[in-house]
DNA sequence: TTGCTCCTCACGTCACGTGAGGTGGC
DNA sequence: TTGCTCCTCACGTCACGTGAGGTGGC
């Protein structure tokens, strides 16, 4: 058994994560110390910790890992889930690349030492 | 003058947005009818919002972007400020390409029916 | 009188970070 | 007794979205 510390410290995780992981439902301790509120962790629970851990660095949200873990999901719908984070990552991807692009350009104008001017224009879609 | 719901529709903002940007002084109306509490913005603003929403565009916060439209930041100040946007964008670019990638593996995997396994494959830092 | 616009609260968002104030075992 | 760990609130984050409840001019 692990204190919430111990546990923390080798998953790479704060103690408020877990706390918060406990409070949603998504990862209970294995024990609480009915007396003093201790969380206890058991050996296996590392296995659902990396699994949430996984899952979020995929760009699920919390309240979409539970049910993942818990089975309650069909491989089908998984693969939805799985197709819908990759159409956002390419936006965020594409996004994020034009913003890079549009700072470096601003930044080439600054360089020129063309303070004012551009920076008010905006695109902006007609009806 | 613009009422706020016209200034709202021109501007291609919400109401919502133009109370918050008065809220926090980055955009208060140019008048305000005392009776009614009714914002009334000047043709001029327009130019102010554009700002507003170009520099949000670039990735500044609304904290940051108020200092640099009242002219309180030098111009090397604000070159600082953009290669620190410059980074951030980059890393970020970065950061969700790889997603992207951990994400289309995944799906790979799924597809050959693989449900299980592999997802609790995270990668920690040794001390 | 009915619509439409406008107003001011004030809670909710997402995943925790960060004190505050207090307890229990070595 | 001193440290260290643990506990439970509960507010703060960032930029608004979204009602709730009410007012004023055409």
């Amino acid at each position: 058994m692990f204190s919430v510390g111990a546990f923390a410290r080798l998953g790479q995780v704060s103690v408020r994560t877990l706390h918060h992981y406990d409070d949603i439902g998504l990862l209970p301790p294995a024990r609480v110390d009915p007396r003093s509120g201790y969380r206890w962790y058991a050996a296996e629970q590392f296995s659902r910790l990396n699994r949430v851990l996984a899952l979020r660095d995929l760009g699920f949200s919390l309240t979409e890992i539970k049910p993942i873990l818990d089975d309650e999901v069909t491989l089908e719908e998984l693969r939805g889930m799985l197709r819908l984070r990759r159409a956002e990552a390419r936006e965020r991807v594409t996004a994020e690349t034009e913003r890079l692009a549009r700072v470096e350009a601003r930044l080439r104008q600054i360089e020129r030492e063309d303070r004012a001017g551009g920076y008010d224009i905006v695109v902006k879609r007609l009806e």
